[in-house]
DNA sequence: TCAACGTATGATAATATATTCATGTGAGAA
DNA sequence: TTCTCACATGAATATATTATCATACGTTGA
């Protein structure tokens, strides 16, 4: 990729002005696409209440197991979650703040 | 629908209480969907600074018409963006700040 | 060591989504 | 009117995504 005096620099036509901000909204667009599944927001939604094992999380969501392991994973990437072994179990938690934060303001945004 | 002294009641064995917070993550999901997409980031983007009609947009994305139209009547219908028609054209612009909120705590969550 | 439990993962199939192409529609100018 | 510009829209294609199935992995207890 190239460098900031090029053809993406300050003085470009785009109104997006560089790269860097290019990467932001591109990586903005990975994160909400995260939020953006019924499975995955249920999930985030039912850590809420506390840390989960894999098989609570599947009964309190009436899924199958694999399909919600293939989700944790992705939330995890997306480090919305995290995890620890305890045992057999993995044990699935809120990451930070921001995911109830960012649930938050959708909920402001549809509700008016 | 059944109503609130049914099987879903507050008691029920699903930790996700009621129906009406089974819609709104629905609906959570559908909403930050439509956040999950480079090109309508970029358009909400691009509007940041100010209503554009058409044209312009797809000058800043350097994208053809007809995806820009399409992606336009998605943030409309998820009252993201507004519109009005100028003479032969129509000129988008952000429905509210809860756009830029979201945003806002998107990009927190990404920059930490 | 082996069996069982809890979880992860790869492959597949079904479905959803985005872009493009062709064309249609509304508004103003000639 | 008719032409042209600005935009919208339906259909088709390409790609991405999700749930399921089968199976593998890690841990504990027998």
């Amino acid at each position: 990729m190239e460098d900031r005096n090029t053809a993406y620099g300050a003085k470009s036509v785009h109104h997006l002005v560089d790269n860097t901000t290019e990467d932001e909204l591109s990586d903005l667009a990975e994160l909400f696409k995260v939020f953006g599944d019924s499975t995955r927001i249920r999930i985030l939604y039912d850590l809420f209440s506390g840390e989960k094992n894999v098989t609570e999380i599947c009964a309190d969501l009436e899924m199958n197991q694999s399909a919600i392991s293939h989700q944790l994973k992705l939330l995890k990437s997306a480090r919305l979650i995290r995890s620890r072994r305890e045992g057999k179990q993995m044990i699935y938690s809120l990451a930070d703040d921001h995911v109830k934060t960012i649930i938050a303001m959708g909920k402001e945004h549809i509700e008016e």
